[in-house]
DNA sequence: AAAAATTCAATCGCGCACAATCTTTATCGC
DNA sequence: GCGATAAAGATTGTGCGCGATTGAATTTTT
């Protein structure tokens, strides 16, 4: 597929004496810069539900399906015991749900959503819309564009768990 | 797949009393979920310029074009001086670049290069290959990819700075 | 020219992300 | 049963990101 440079990737450079990359040539930049202007446009409209957006993703988990240790959550969310933690410690002592020691094995945390926890799933369903019409896309190309993401990720994460 | 829920973007919300989004159904988290894989890929990669990702980003900037003040640089990053001060200072600190007062104006910072800072450019040319077969992409798909990314960006800016 | 407004960088505080380490609990081998 | 190993979560330390504030330098207004 990319033929027109020969791959060769321990062969020898060209003349240049390597040329350092450049930022705007970057997916990774582009992946990264994007993801700062959407958490950007997510603030204001989280600041009505008192939630950030990890916390946000979190809840949306939970909206889902609760009553699951913290390892599944994080697990879900892509995120480990050292960020989740601190931020469900946050959610508890706001009340929007529980941290159990679960009976059956001493060792697991499971995550409860409170009924205030619950009730805040209402308030967030028009989310999604008014995100949409921020990122000036339609509901196809919103979802087309999310599954190439969830490629990418998939790709790099099979790259990460590799041998 | 998830077609048991009629789209309807505009039209009146169902019967059912609002039920809260999910997170795999959202770009958000795709984009989200994207980044932090990336830079879990770019993390080994950059162990051998002992260089953060962010850091990494902004000696690309500098690799193309330095001399330039602070906020120049925090404008091609999307980061504000709250982020970007701390970052530019560690960089001093290990011998990369110099920070300087512009003489011309007495409120701006100039970020230099040291020849360290310069020659490390050549020692990152091979990174972009390395992350492109991390990636499980080819070159023509990584740029269109770039380029949505890019311009889902530039809307969601354009948004922010509406009126 | 004096006052007001603006610009730029630095600083502070909070909340992620994550590596590394530790504690507690469970399970395996014997 | 008992020790070794593994697994789950908590803790600690570093480095972002960013809102808010501050202070100094410059520009604009009057």
């Amino acid at each position: 597929m990319d033929e027109q440079t020969p791959p060769l990737p321990t062969a020898a450079p060209p003349a240049t004496p390597s040329a350092p990359p450049k930022l705007d040539d970057q997916l990774c930049f582009a992946l990264y810069s994007a993801g700062l202007a959407l958490t950007k446009v997510y603030r204001p409209i989280l600041e009505a539900l008192d939630l950030t957006y990890p916390q946000y993703l979190a809840m949306m988990a939970l909206w889902e399906r609760d009553d699951i240790p913290v390892n599944a959550l994080g697990a879900q969310l892509r995120l480990d015991s050292g960020t989740l933690t601190p931020l469900l410690k946050r959610l508890e002592a706001r009340g929007l749900l529980q941290r159990r020691r679960d009976p059956e094995d001493e060792r697991r945390v499971r995550v409860v959503l409170t009924e205030a926890g619950r009730s805040l799933g209402a308030r967030a369903s028009d989310i999604p819309l008014a995100i949409g019409q921020a990122a000036g896309m339609n509901r196809e190309d919103a979802r087309a564009e999310r599954d190439r993401l969830v490629a990418l990720r998939d790709r790099l994460e099979a790259f990460l768990d590799r041998e």
